[in-house]
DNA sequence: ATATATCTACGATTTATTTCGTACAATATT
DNA sequence: AATATTGTACGAAATAAATCGTAGATATAT
């Protein structure tokens, strides 16, 4: 039953977030030349973000070669989920119907893609009716 | 067609931002007070706070009277979807879809909220169909 | 009219985040 | 073996954001 304080990255650990779960475990080379896809980034201010990440607790690492490599230590929905909390809280008002919404409405949708949260609908409608018949509210 | 630069409020301001958008123009006051309902923070804090607001044009002032009146000079639904892209982007990796069946996952949504959905689903398929048949592709 | 409360302006401090420079060790190259 | 390259560690500067204190102006109450 450990509580692991779970800490929120900031941007700039979010983008190496982002590389590590996209290509897995990663040497600092590789995370740095990645982020210089998008912007210019020193090599050392990558790996500074690493061992910052590294104490956080957010990236483990395996240095058994001298070249080390990162990974992520926390999962991907996970912490997604964390900070959409906190957006939806900061941006929105706590209203997460607004931002779906938003988010469906301002942005072309494919056809797939309407199709996949009909899905969704779907399963969370069934899981409605199998749990809680009629009201839900909470606070 | 003049284009403003729309500065991209920050966290504080963020929720400077909704108290206004929600009770209307304001005095320091009443905003300090708001501010006060969810932590603490200090008058002269959400004093400037509005101050830099209004330098940065997200607020404009109404400074007839001795107390100033502020209200935002930004409209909610375009702030949110500005922020939108920036998160959707920063920790999805751009996939607003990833976000949407996060949102839609991992928390309560009620039969009526999921109404609301289905309809604006179909709203944008009829759209879809009306406008480009099969493909789309923009920007 | 004097004292008290309320308000704005704004500099300065604090805190968080990002970025980089330098030192030095290990490895690879010539 | 000497030199160049590539790597880590880590302090410190640069930047950004939030918070507060103090001064002085204006209004309100006694």
């Amino acid at each position: 039953m450990s509580k692991q304080p779970l800490p929120k990255p900031t941007e700039a650990e979010l983008e190496i977030l982002q590389v590590l779960w996209q290509h897995g475990p990663s040497t600092v080379r590789f995370v740095n030349d990645e982020l210089n896809r998008r912007r210019e980034v020193g090599y050392t201010t990558a790996l500074k973000l690493l061992q910052l990440m590294l104490d956080k607790g957010l990236v483990l690492r395996d240095d058994d070669s001298k070249t080390h490599v990162y990974r992520a230590a926390v999962r991907e929905e996970e912490t997604q989920g964390l900070l959409l909390d906190r957006f939806v809280d900061a941006a929105f008002g706590g209203s997460a119907m607004k931002l779906v919404m938003q988010a469906l409405g301002n942005r072309r949708t494919s056809r797939e893609e309407l199709a996949q949260i009909r899905r969704l609908l779907n399963d969370i409608e069934i899981q409605n009716d199998t749990t809680s018949p009629s009201t839900d509210d909470a606070r």
